[in-house]
DNA sequence: AAAGTTGAAATAAACGATGTTACAACTTTA
DNA sequence: TAAAGTTGTAACATCGTTTATTTCAACTTT
């Protein structure tokens, strides 16, 4: 699986749930209106986003609410719940590689470790700014406008 | 743009090149038995290997050479050549955030810079190994089958 | 001249991401 | 209790990207 839009969308999706919650029931309808995404799509990733314990949704009731703490939410949290990173990891392999040929039936031997780690280096670095950061941002950028 | 497998396809093209290249006429015909990708898409590869400086091909005479000592060559070389990173980066960003909306009109500024960042981090480590290691790793794995 | 190869364009096929429609289950409120 | 609004989910459609395929001119070697 590649990084998609679904990972921007959940963070825009988070700071709308900090930014306007106070004020208002942030509902998918809503919420497709200020990220320009499908509301079904949203509610997808809200579902996403509940599954990895950081909203809470309820049928029925309208309203998104943060399960935790911003500053217990990375970036890394947010793009590992949107992702199906499980499988495959981020790099693609050419899938057929030659098993007769001895460097197509060692590719992976070699390759794969080296893979993992960039991958590794890339969430690292997503492990390192928290959604209460962003919100922060956020919040200042508005201000100052 | 997102990863492909020509990006390890490539890897895998450059392995082959220097562990045949002395023994045999290394075609795309040859590199396409070996990786199991098309031989018109091994071509468009080393065409693209060949713009950054990688590799030599010429028309007619069959068998592609390296450009420069595998030590000079590292996986981040070969990832920028055939990877059009130039535009969008490696995260994609929903399309529409609505500029009407505080948070929609100010999302990239809050999160280009970071995501940047990720990206840079995961371009670093894959700048750390050389084809020479790679090469040296799947020599000696061949070895010691 | 013949055989084999590269470079490249045009098109097709396969796949994945996103959007859309539809509807059941649920909550809130009148 | 009924109405209105919302979520969760499935099924299908649409669009774009990736990879494969076909075709052929230009080139090199023998």
């Amino acid at each position: 699986m590649q990084i998609t839009s679904k990972f921007t969308a959940a963070v825009h999706i988070l700071i709308c749930i900090e930014v306007f919650g106070g004020e208002m029931r942030v509902t998918s309808d809503f919420l497709s209106g200020s990220t320009g995404v499908n509301a079904v799509i949203v509610r997808n990733v809200l579902g996403q986003l509940r599954e990895a314990g950081i909203v809470e949704t309820r049928q029925g009731s309208g309203g998104a609410h943060l399960a935790k703490p911003t500053s217990e939410i990375t970036l890394y949290d947010v793009y590992r719940a949107v992702e199906c990173t499980d499988d495959t990891g981020l790099f693609r392999f050419h899938e057929n590689p030659n098993a007769k040929c001895p460097v197509g039936r060692n590719i992976h031997k070699v390759m794969d470790g080296r893979l993992e780690a960039a991958q590794a280096a890339l969430e690292n670095e997503l492990k390192l700014t928290t959604l209460a950061e962003v919100v922060a941002d956020t919040k200042k950028i508005i201000e100052e406008e």
